[in-house]
DNA sequence: AATGAATGAGGGTTCATTCAT
DNA sequence: GATGAATGAACCCTCATTCAT
């Protein structure tokens, strides 16, 4: 090794090492959330995830055996078990259900769409057919409690006579294909072609809201908290 | 190929091979298209849809030179290019609105989403940033004039006093996310883990047409036209 | 590529194409086995296997798929399963079973020995317990026949009063042991380190059939035959 | 290690630690011999070594600094230099030249065969080729002051009159050969595949003595000392 | 002296692509 | 045009070796 190299890496090597063997595990798995859900878990190279987290490829099989173990383990990590916490918020809830179902897709937005987690949802719908354990997994571990939650808002609504009477089965999608489609959209085509206007996911979720809770048609009678 | 062999090849072997030479690129297509939706670009082996197709590898690359080649004629050769066509089935449709856009929705399910080009929407959401010049060309392509086709729906009722007056850019999402989010699901999750309770297409659509129109919140006038 | 590389494999390419598909695995199968017996399964690197059949690394995993398996087919494709016919040939001598003794030794270096074959002997030996399935595979095709036809020599020798009551379970390896001492040796410490005077085949083999026959202990009495 | 703890440790702590320090290289070598006689010293990883060992992989390089050191070290070590006391001991031999060899056989069996060391024979036969200076240091090491042994005992019985007039040269394999097979066979087919009888070291040494003072042949006069 | 996290060259294997037939 | 044997660059993963602690 050149000179130069040895002395570029003097203080280089002192970080990392320092940076704790605890460490490593959550840096490469948010490296490879980020690789897999630009490129996808076949285009994404284990070199690459490893150069990402600040370590060589070695380093990253010392943690996870294979590059399906990482997958495995990058979907398992960034799917938060807090539907039981989501749950209880939920049944404290005071207001009226319309601003619990607003109050549901604006926090699906913060505590999901805006963070690192987003991703997942695009990755799992790329590559659920490759990974049908993991598909099976996400299913439970998130669209089985998901769609209970959306389900348990929905069902208030009707019980309490703020809402139609509805096929809830299909209702779910109301609010989940919406949220879903933009959680998507953020990591493919708007991530990387030019839009012909700008996104504005508040403006997003406002509209979408408006229209699930009180539809595009007229009505005489004045509306209450368009938001 | 020895010419005695040539010769004693039938009039028939030469009728079928001219005649399948013309179907080869399509059968090539179809093949390409069902597998690339199935596990995306990287993880689909050439030589998997020279098989499907029923021919050798070779030939799979006498017609197309690479893989990108063929991934970008999968993705050009199912994009309709029949937005001016039903352009001007709107414009000369005849009744509400409101029927345009259940009319609108139930045609994107049967001319698109119940044919193999579905699976065109998954692929780009899922490949977008690996083929942004794809991406580009989609946007362009379909995008655009689709969004510019559900946009004119929405203006109609609006214009008409049928629709309540909305965040036009905003409100396209109400027609083109809930149709994205069932063609995406049919060709990923929905595909390969057992779902809760069945998904019937139809009733989806009707569901979001009635919700997209009318809204969740209960009203004390009659409506009119809930499908 | 350079012209001079490509004027250089001009000829090459065009002999090895014509040397057909039927008899690549043989000269890989070869290769391979001068390899293993030469540095170990697991020093031997497939590139290299490749390279001594004069092809290149992919076109090994077209006929093997894995190490493991060519390993599996050098061992097995070296076994002869002629044990049948070479029961027939001791069924049908003529002659002291001495001779039979002697015969059996001196063909088993002619046909074993001599040949590219040799070389089993050692791979086996040096390999078994990281091949169990290997070992216990050879154990039944090889070495189950082979000591029978030794015993039944041994033991028409006993039955005719031509050979002292023995210890059949252990008189085996009266042959069996030098022969197979011969055949490692051969390809290990004699095939590398100088030694300290020369190795003729058909001296050891006499000497050892002498020995066997005769014994060491002086006798008083004329004997007969002594290679 | 913070000084704290240092201090910490007991007295205890430290003696073990003293002691073992001094044992740590026989361990690491009685490991590595183990390992290499099993898989071969490709397949054999140094973690393994040093994890049978009870230590670190640090360790290991500490005493060793290369796997090809630790490999010529295990062969050296497991060597005997005993040759010297041997000839003695055969020197001072009274009885017959036939109670010598089996004596000799015996010996081999009690003082190699049955320890540890019985390995090296099967490693460096396997491992000759990879490792031509160990061969060779082999073969002058043990090879030719085994081999002169043996031919001393040998010539004791030709000159004395009790073994009859043989081609030296070729009439050591009679001893080396079956005992060579014997050390060979413990550590490669006989340790994996299951054989069809049992095999007694005693009554095959036993076996092959008497086969080789006396030979297979009937003969009409008594003999002396059959085992 | 001992540790074990980190490294990166090396080797097995895959697969898009070529080309003689 | 069609084939499929052959190629070799590229990728996943291993493991001997290093070195900060």
């Amino acid at each position: 090794m050149p000179l130069s190299k040895l002395a570029a890496r003097g203080n280089d090597a002192f970080a990392r090492r320092g940076r704790r063997k605890e460490a490593r595990p959550g840096e490469l798995l948010d490296a490879a959330l980020d690789l897999f859900v630009e490129k996808g878990f076949a285009a994404t190279r284990s070199e690459e995830v490893a150069a990402r987290a600040g370590v060589s490829k070695g380093t990253l099989f010392l943690y996870f055996p294979t590059k399906e173990d990482l997958f495995e383990a990058v979907v398992r990590e960034n799917i938060s078990g807090r539907f039981g916490e989501w749950n209880e918020e939920f049944d404290a809830f005071e207001g009226s259900t319309a601003d619990m179902v607003r109050y549901c897709m604006r926090m699906w937005w913060e505590r999901i769409g805006a963070t690192r987690a987003s991703g997942i949802t695009k990755l799992i719908i790329s590559e659920a057919r490759n990974f049908p354990k993991l598909a099976e997994f996400y299913q439970q571990e998130v669209i089985r409690p998901g769609t209970a939650l959306v389900r348990r808002i929905l069902q208030r609504g009707i019980a309490s006579g703020e809402f139609r009477g509805i096929d809830l089965d299909y209702a779910v999608y109301g609010i989940v294909a919406p949220m879903t489609f933009l959680l998507m959209m953020q990591h493919s085509l708007w991530a990387c072609a030019p839009q012909d206007w700008p996104m504005d996911p508040d403006r997003y979720i406002a509209s979408q809201v408006d229209h699930l809770l009180h539809g595009l048609c007229a009505r005489p009678q004045t509306r209450e908290g368009t938001a």
